[in-house]
DNA sequence: ATGAAAGCGCTAACAT
DNA sequence: ATGTTAGCGCTTTCAT
């Protein structure tokens, strides 16, 4: 048989001398149905190849038993991570996937999630990007569908559930520790850019920040918590791309040889700020101690093994998912926030100040 | 409004004062409809918020506008980086992906494929796992359904496409390039097992061999096309985790000390050989060459940076996106093989053997 | 325990 | 240019 012609309930019921209601019951394990023609009519179904039409059911049930996951990258191995994970905890409550990349472009992201919406998910974990405008998120929520806000909250969107990192927190132990060793002239290569009301931002999930203005904000909080300076200087802006964190570390170390530390706040920046420290010509840890964000898998392959803050990945991805699976059993329920503790794995790139500079 | 209850196409007919079919064709953008009902129809349905359902849609046209991507891990970098590009792919041409994570288990690839199936996916990009039994994928191809084989071939299942790496080939970049060197005594650390049969598997496409026995294959190969003996004990097998790898890298250093390079052919047993090698003792390159599999963002950023063996990913991505659209648009035009060529990214890990030994 | 009929939301003939 | 009708394949009343 070439043909996409499809093998129905109806052949199925014919076959097995049965109607269509009575094939269905069977099919379904249904009590009423005897033994005898539920045998029956399972051989039958078999020997045609039958295979039931998921979307015919789910037009009558309402749901797809399907959810859509929405994240900007799917190369970044934390989001690869939190997709795994994800999957594989949906799957065991018999669900599916359905994955959309959106590349950083919000358009994109709004196009998936009207998709996604109109093939019916019955619910959606999204990361949403930040771009200015939530619209289609809050209308998904307020419909009804369940939605949980990955790594960044949306911010004119109540009724989702939201799972994260701590990303102040993270930030905290990165700083705390450069200081403890004695860092005074701490830089930070992040996707944001520095604004002294980031210094306000306490709640780590109340604000519609980006993981990386969180991280930024933990830096300046870590850093004036212990009375340590900051200076817009010393946070270097990068876009999301390892040339570009090359180049910025570079310009950084160049125009700022103050500097004895540098903590990297993201996963794709680490790996451009590690290959710049590199080439400076300066020694780490000696000359320069550096922390880097997210596990990587060359973290303890690299010489020095590289001090990192880890997020985890797998909890969150399975947070996102339970908290997922529980919104759709349950509608009433209110949004829950989940912040999960990252921590810091102390290696070899992060030592003491080879000189104590004091301001 | 909580409830999840939808707008349809009969509400928008209502509010708009004409008939459900008008109210289709107007928003399905049809000629025959004035342009004064078609505003209107807009207009409401926009007020209303409706949301087209495209299950029912489904139900009539017969398609879903959505593929099945079914691979054996998620958070494999080489996999991750095909369904990007695969996503990305399809995407432009109006399809969605659901993808399903196979972690290594027959039993869920099976269940995998029978899902999608049953949501009548449009067509199916599988790399199907190792198992003994390709029925399920025969099945879905001899129904008409588009299908794309990854990376491996079934057995069984003709009627599907494929695309790969020529990984035949890619193995004789490696093994040519450490001959050319002086390599005599070539280690290879692999998910496959030593089998003299592999020397005769010649067309890279024919057999449903695992990629890791393609690559062996072309190591035993590309010895003997260069008059190097093979020798079993230099086939060393590890499973697919990178601290067996690490334990399988050590052993075959300490039992066969007459080795000076290693070629290692699969992306995450490449870390773990890469820990090995460094913590074994040896210098390397000049007591040990090394070359790796896939191309990963460490490669540049430890010492020796690692030469590897390269997949072109993204290609493989969008090829075999492309050639599942072309299936689905044409449904009678027969299957076709891809092989892409992989290519040798020589860095510092490789390097003229320190004694050149002589059987 | 089984069958007949209704209908999920939509598109696609077939009218007019 | 618009309305009417008939399904897509299934589940789910409602009968019997």
């Amino acid at each position: 048989m070439t043909s996409r012609q499809t093998v129905t309930i109806v052949d199925v019921a014919r076959a097995a001398g049965v109607s269509k209601s009575t094939a269905g019951r069977a099919l379904a394990g249904a009590a009423e149905v005897s033994a005898r023609t539920r045998d029956k009519v399972a051989r039958v179904a078999a020997e045609l190849g039958y295979r039931p039409n998921q979307l015919a059911r789910s037009m009558i049930t309402g749901n797809t038993q399907t959810v859509g996951v929405v994240v900007p990258d799917l190369s970044n191995r934390f989001f690869a991570e939190v997709l795994q994970s994800t999957a594989r905890t949906v799957r065991k409550h018999g669900y599916e996937v359905l994955v959309s990349s959106t590349e950083g472009e919000p358009e994109l992201e709004r196009r998936a999630v009207e998709t996604l919406a109109a093939k019916r998910v019955d619910g959606l974990i999204v990361a949403p990007l930040d771009g200015t405008d939530d619209d289609h998120l809050r209308r998904l929520a307020e419909d009804g569908t369940a939605l949980v806000l990955l790594d960044r909250r949306a911010p004119g969107v109540d009724r989702a559930s939201f799972v994260s990192a701590n990303n102040i927190e993270a930030s905290r132990l990165a700083i705390d520790h450069l200081i403890r060793l004695g860092h005074r002239h701490i830089g930070i290569i992040s996707e944001a850019r520095y604004d002294p009301a980031l210094l306000d931002v306490t709640e780590p999930s109340a604000a519609g920040l980006r993981p990386s203005a969180m991280r930024l904000a933990g830096y300046l909080q870590a850093m004036t918590a212990a009375g340590v300076p900051t200076r817009p200087d010393h946070v270097m802006h990068s876009a999301y791309s390892s040339a570009i964190s090359y180049d910025a570390t570079r310009t950084l170390l160049r125009t700022n040889p103050e500097i004895t530390a540098i903590y990297c706040t993201d996963n794709v920046l680490s790996a451009g700020a590690f290959a710049a420290v590199q080439d400076s010509g300066l020694r780490c840890p000696q000359d320069l101690s550096l922390i880097g964000f997210d596990d990587h898998e060359w973290a303890t392959l690299v010489r020095p093994r590289l001090t990192a803050v880890e997020q985890p990945t797998e909890a969150i991805g399975v947070a996102a998912a339970e908290d997922l699976l529980d919104a759709i059993a349950t509608p009433a329920r209110p949004p829950v926030t989940r912040l999960l503790a990252a921590h810091l794995v102390v290696r070899d790139s992060t030592a003491v100040p080879r000189r104590q500079d004091v301001d």
